[in-house]
DNA sequence: CTGAAAGCGCTAACAT
DNA sequence: ATGTTAGCGCTTTCAG
């Protein structure tokens, strides 16, 4: 069985594909008729439109793409959720393509979506630098980022992450501790990859300790992240908080903390964030930085299709953050 | 800036077209010179060729469709890296469209896959019936389903629903449980959306049940299913196990348990399926049905690219499973 | 070795 | 009101 094109319609009907196109997208200049006959042929037909033909013809696809580490944290599969629901309701499909943080992977899906012309891309880079976002610059398809910022020639939307991680030390601050461990794993790739989002972390961890010199403090970079904050619980002996960048380090720490008999937060805190909705079911329930990271994907998904239809929209959206005290500090 | 074309490059290099197609797709018969000419042109302008162009006259797009209810579930995420994984080693691009378990929104998307000319698709359907299979048959697009089955005209790759509940309960008998609450949500969708996997597991706990005539039992399909649980455990002194059929609820009703002082598994015992990774994080250590997800994933998207290339797949592929047993049963 | 022409499926401008 | 033609960007066949 043939796929059926408006060729075969037109043949069908005896008419030409002009006419045939002149129905099916009810353009008028058309005897009601003729269009009645092509409408009913069409139908029985199951004729349906291919988009290729249409998409190369309008210079459009309406597509959009997306581009990600990985689903894996939940954070990622939730922004991905709500940019889904807003770019359908308006008639956009999208790419997911996953980067599994490797840069040569990155620039060959970005290659690849922007040859299989999507309209628009939003992007949590883990390139970075001037070649880079020469690279991106080549072409005329609108970029968007999240979570690792660029220049500023790409709008981008996320929270602000000094801010947060300030908040969360003062949090700690005010709950008495003495000394934090700060855990961030991928500080250790910088020079190597985009870390901007852990770097503006590590910025407010620097600034507000400024505003706290009795607080001291080590930075746990290695990717043996527990290992190492146990050999540091054994150092020292001052009131110690736990201070993670990523929920899901968190609950590795909380997990080793449980088997190694440590009770938390009396013998130390620990501090997540991202506020993952899998901490329902956590005990101790963490205490973490919350955001609306739904509100992010679709404002994300909003903003570039907008620039898709050529507005302007601002090269960057903050969106707010706060505390989210439970009992695990 | 005007995007560059194959024609573009023709006219600077005071060719046609063909030869530059013959450069760039390095056939036979140009003169070694031309073809450096040309290549080193399309170099110097960054060209790229367009995709759409490519797969109009190619008759494939090197793109795949997986349709899923959403990417919440753990268990969904997991399949779709090991599916993009694959695929992508193949050359392959995918579209990843969640249908919410919205019929409609699931028909509106298969349709939007197969006028894009996706090469195949994946699809874990919530549809069913005759008109919708003959709907899903009219196109020539190869689809396999996963998790509900449709009929034999779709390859199929899951696990054996029956056969897992059915080893679950053996293991809940074997533990010396006396009565089981089969906690089922999907099931009240019954005759209204397609719950396949929901009634295989159904049936493997009716056959399991059979076996084991001393065990009563009790079906729970409300979707308040935590306080359907809590009105049943009042009224029964048999010695219970909760069996959920996916970890989520069971992570639902562990909680409440908690909530409520109960002990796990002294007074009740709990039963997830899936194995979802954040298990790792839980108190107590929730024993469940394990299988590979990510093995279905591969599968999927292997099987799927051989049917694209006209193999002959099979009609059915069992991924086996097995008991993870842990601490809360 | 290269050019000319046709076609993938669709839309749009221009004739009749 | 309908037909004709051209073109989106690419590939492919057939001439030259």
């Amino acid at each position: 069985m043939q796929k059926i094109t408006s060729k075969h319609i037109a043949e069908i009907c005896g008419v030409t594909r002009g006419t045939v196109d002149r129905a099916l997208n009810n353009r008028p200049g058309i005897k009601p008729a003729t269009r009645e006959k092509i409408l009913k042929a069409a139908e029985e037909l199951g004729y349906r439109p291919d988009y290729l033909g249409q998409s190369l013809v309008r210079g459009e696809t309406r597509t959009l793409g997306i581009v990600m580490f990985d689903v894996h944290n939940r954070i990622f599969a939730q922004l991905f959720h709500a940019f889904e629901e807003v770019a359908r309701s308006h008639g956009y499909f999208v790419y997911l393509v996953l980067s599994h943080k490797d840069q040569a992977v990155e620039i060959e899906y970005i290659h690849n979506l922007i040859d299989r012309r999507v309209d628009g891309i939003a992007l949590n880079p883990i390139n970075e630098g001037a070649a880079f976002e020469s690279l991106l610059q080549k072409t005329r398809t609108p970029i968007l980022t999240f979570g690792n910022e660029l220049s500023a020639h790409f709008p981008h939307i996320w929270i602000d992450d000094q801010a947060a991680i300030q908040d969360a030390v003062n949090h700690i601050a005010v709950k008495g501790y003495q000394h934090i461990l700060y855990v961030s794993p991928p500080l250790r790739f910088k020079g190597r990859e985009n870390i901007h989002v852990p770097e503006q972390r590590y910025a407010g961890l620097q600034s507000a300790l400024q505003q706290h010199p009795d607080i001291s403090h080590t930075v746990i970079t290695s990717k043996d992240y527990v290992d190492a904050i146990h050999a540091e619980l054994q150092k020292s002996f001052r009131r110690t908080a736990i201070l993670c960048t990523s929920d899901i380090f968190a609950l590795e720490v909380l997990k080793s903390l449980k088997d190694a008999g440590m009770d938390v937060p009396h013998e130390v805190g620990v501090m997540g964030f991202d506020n993952i909705d899998m901490l329902n079911y956590i005990d101790p329930p963490l205490t973490t930085v919350d955001y609306q990271v739904e509100d992010i994907g679709r404002r994300l998904a909003d903003s570039l299709i907008r620039r898709i239809q050529g507005e302007v929209v601002p090269s960057r959206t903050i969106v707010t953050h706060s505390i989210m005290e439970r009992s695990s500090l």
